[in-house]
DNA sequence: GGTTCCTGCAAATTATTTTCTTGATAAGTT
DNA sequence: AACTTATCAAGAAAATAATTTGCAGGAACC
């Protein structure tokens, strides 16, 4: 657990110093891991004792023990409270995106449903054939993305961002088959229309979708992936980022949960892909 | 700069007890973080002050500020010296997937060329089309995310993975017309091949891929991305998030070179969405 | 009115840094 | 070649600073 989530749940149990204390550190981070305890008593009108106690009311040994961790979380956590910079400067826009999609993967991290990971995994791995679906750009890429990873493992696997085709492939899919459908939105009406016909033909159905939306509803298991997505319309990333991520989470647990068989088959890939380029170099990756 | 690079860097120009004492600092995180400056120094077999002073040469105004810099740095930096976790358990997987991934993008941040970053954005700001390919799964995935955040912007963009396409539309493209070429691995002959027959066409080039590859070599303008790939062979992903956030930070920076345009492009798409789905919410995303 | 909890003061403890000194090494000099 | 000198590393001890503990006053809440 870290200190910003434990500040944001014991907020309530902090008295009135502790609370000037605990906004001096989420206001002014940088102030927070530099100060001494006494410079930070000074700054919230509190004596050092206070602080100490503070910091042990929040889990911690010690002052020190608390700055320290409020340095790791924070160097991940702190900065989506921040305001996002303005400039447009490219040294600005990249860090502003760089530190965006590791915050995406930290907050994914802290929310993931490890109990539908597990569930969603057992249900591909025993599947007799996979669908994956997704549409509009985004999507399609996860459902892409999908299919090249499961593929990989010996899996049948294929993806489509069509929804006719997906329709059709839903319709004739077969009891033992899994459909992996994912939304950004959670509101792709032709998703949710897939996905109810599957359930009609008992195929199992996988969302990748925001919780409480009409797709995840629609859905047999549903691995949600819920982030605050930026208000700037020109940068989608960081969402991307998580659903990346979490197709790669799935496929490496379905590849260990079938190992042997997976095994052989990325052998046989990387094998046919360095037969077909230069034979000096095993270090290239499987499929560029 | 953070700590580990400092480490690196002046690691020369320890003497041996400071080396002792970086030796620890680097094996043993976990101990170093924690530690009081007796505890290290007892552990290092050197005096206090001699602790000091190792942390003065590394840039640091004092021990406590060497820990702090060392939390902050380390959450992301440190892992990628460390075995990875040879435990199977979904939580484990997930957190060493989503910790290299991080890993991926501060490695990345740190690697940015700006500089070609910008002579790239300035062509594909002003280029008549725009043609993004790669091959193998992954670059083809980066190719379509090109083509999907570049005509979202009003650009002409297309995107192809097929090696005869990619030849043939190198041979169609014309003088100010942009070719954009990926390769995880730098050595897809193919689009090397393709570059080269734009060039002689006066067709710019720009490749996102590894330094000193052959297809680093065959653009004009090339976008390096290196990055150390894990051994783990089911796990390509970390370099992908690192080529998903580059792509990003280009589109990005297009965006805003040709704002007006980009702007009423994007709006456009978005009024389409809407009245495509249900009118009623405008927070979902453009594309799913 | 009693209990509980917060808070600051002052003292005690602990940690950290500074200063000073010693010893080692290397370059220069006779 | 032997001696001198400069330079630097490193520890001891002292000084300083930071942090914690114990205690007591006071406020708020039964």
């Amino acid at each position: 657990m870290d200190i910003f989530s434990t500040l944001q749940e014991d907020k309530s149990r902090l008295s009135a110093s502790e609370s000037r204390i605990a906004e001096i550190v989420v206001n002014d981070f940088e102030f927070a891991v530099n100060a001494s305890i006494i410079e930070l008593a000074e700054r919230a009108e509190v004596s050092p004792p206070t602080v100490t106690r503070f910091c042990r009311r929040l889990g911690c040994e010690s002052f020190s023990d608390f700055k320290v961790q409020l340095a790791r979380t924070a160097h991940v956590g702190v900065r989506y409270l921040k305001p996002e910079s303005k400039s447009h400067a490219p040294s600005d826009v990249a860090q502003d995106i760089i530190t965006k999609a590791q915050n995406a993967l930290f907050l994914l991290h802290r929310s993931l449903d490890l109990t539908a990971i597990e569930a969603a995994v057992a249900q591909i791995a025993r599947a007799e054939m996979i669908y994956a679906f997704g549409s509009g750009g985004n999507s399609s890429m996860i459902a892409d993305e999908l299919q090249n990873r499961l593929f990989r493992l010996g899996l049948r696997a294929t993806s489509s961002s069509d929804h006719s085709m997906q329709l059709m492939m839903a319709a004739a899919a077969k009891p033992g088959d899994v459909i992996i459908g994912s939304s950004f939105s959670g509101r792709n009406a032709e998703l949710v229309r897939a996905f109810a016909l599957a359930r009609e033909g008992k195929v199992r159905t996988i969302a990748l979708t925001q919780t409480d939306s009409p797709v995840a509803s629609a859905a047999e298991i549903v691995v949600p992936i819920d982030l605050p997505e930026g208000t700037n319309i020109y940068r989608p990333t960081s969402t991307r980022i998580a659903y990346i991520a979490t197709v790669d989470i799935l496929a490496s647990l379905v590849a260990y949960a079938i190992q042997p068989k997976a095994l052989t088959t990325l052998r046989r890939i990387k094998q046919q892909l360095v037969a077909h380029r230069d034979g000096d170099d095993d270090k290239q990756l499987l499929g560029d």
